[in-house]
DNA sequence: CATCATTTAATTGTCGACAATTGCCATGAA
DNA sequence: TTCATGGCAATTGTCGACAATTAAATGATG
């Protein structure tokens, strides 16, 4: 977890529920729970060695944050998302992430703008040693669009795309990872982005962010549909 | 609360926390609980008459719907938009409703089409009876806004706006209220945002609804200029 | 008189136990 | 064999009590 992003908000472990909130968190974004798998409070009490009070609140968060999915009387599964639900969330993401551009390229300051380029850099060092790959479309790729977010400087765009959703991308960005030519045109698209925003173009950086995000969703659609092509020839 | 839309979410009154939720949902929007105000665990506990155990829970749902908002061993207090907050929200709004009026055009059927045509209907109504006015400005608008979001069959977006955004709506609906030829104008917008979406075009759906928002944003930000200049003349 | 430290009261965080509801499994009948 | 029914175990919902932390009240001191 060695992210560029400067701990966009502190952990704020004060208290035990925060601490088994994020714990579980990150669990469930790693993967080590995996998605629609039941997750118990005897179960989980024993395993953080809390009490049942503290774990219902941490849970009661992963719900609001979309993580897990709970029903009165039954339990709670972490959250596992229809190929619908994913392109739902594309355009979630499209619809706010082009709005952030937008506000970004309005507010954003010279120092700001100079940590996205150095972003940028980064990317392209990672590029060139070829296992850049893995990183680009893992954590590098969010690192880029959370830098954009902050500089929107707009609070509540900040905890819907940071808070709530990022974690959901970040949970099935394995699954239909970027391939082929995509890595590199999407490199170019986001220097493109930082241009339009360092020109202060907000029109221009909106459009191409909308473009970014509607590209990214087409390929994991194209992914989706590699997938079932092979599963089809397999059962042939 | 005799609103047009069809009880979008069931009440779900299955546990106490649930009951105690809406109820407190509702004594925040309604105004009871003035915004900025303090609640104290203990406090809410006796007068709903739980434990302090599903008034947690009630609570820390109302703090994931953004209408209280809680800091560790200190308290929870009701959510106080600023001016700057308040139109971050419109920003928010202005991004995920175009995109809810495009998918809306996209995928609406005719039946839905239907009901939204009812809807200014009723409004028309209203407005003769120039008593109308107040309706409009407070419930009757969000029925409009909420069958479109519903009509774009996206249920991230669903949950974000109806869900979320539109408590603190309705919230600060009262205080920054469309006034002068606001009201007539915003009629005549939701007409033509109806025409897109019953003619399938997306874009001009997407666009309008987006000026829609923009031109609300703008009302009030006039709203709050006339009453910083009253202000600013009784003082003198 | 103002300021700072200490005490004190109130509120929040945590815990373990009990009650209510659900899903499973075995038993029996068609 | 299949389906219905009843009981049983496990899990969730709720409660009251105790510990930890904070904000306010009180008093001491420069």
């Amino acid at each position: 977890m060695n992210s560029i992003v400067p701990e966009q908000t502190a952990p704020e472990v004060r208290t035990l529920a925060e601490r088994v909130f994020h714990e579980l968190q990150d669990a469930i974004v790693r993967g080590e729970l995996a998605p629609g798998s039941k997750i118990t409070e005897p179960g989980l009490s024993k395993t953080y060695g809390i009490s049942r009070g503290p774990l219902r609140e941490a849970m009661r968060r992963l719900e609001a944050h979309r993580l897990i999915e709970r029903v009165p009387h039954v339990g709670a599964r972490v959250v596992k998302l229809s190929m619908k639900e994913l392109l739902e969330l594309f355009d979630v993401r499209e619809a706010l992430e082009s709005m952030a551009a937008r506000l970004a390229a309005e507010h954003m300051s010279a120092e700001e703008i100079a940590g996205l380029r150095e972003v940028l850099a980064l990317h392209e060092r990672q590029a060139d040693l070829k296992s850049g790959e893995a990183y680009y479309q893992r954590e590098g790729d969010l690192d880029f669009h959370y830098r954009i977010v902050l500089g929107s400087h707009n609070r509540m765009l900040m905890t819907m795309l940071c808070d709530d959703l990022y974690y959901l991308v970040r949970l099935y960005r394995t699954q239909f990872s970027a391939s082929g030519t995509r890595p590199h045109r999407a490199f170019v698209e986001h220097h493109r982005i930082v241009d339009a925003i360092e020109a202060g173009d907000a029109e221009l950086a909106e459009l191409l962010m909308r473009r970014h995000v509607s590209a990214s969703r087409a390929n994991v659609v194209d992914r989706y549909a590699e997938v079932l092509t092979q599963q089809t020839e397999e059962t042939t």
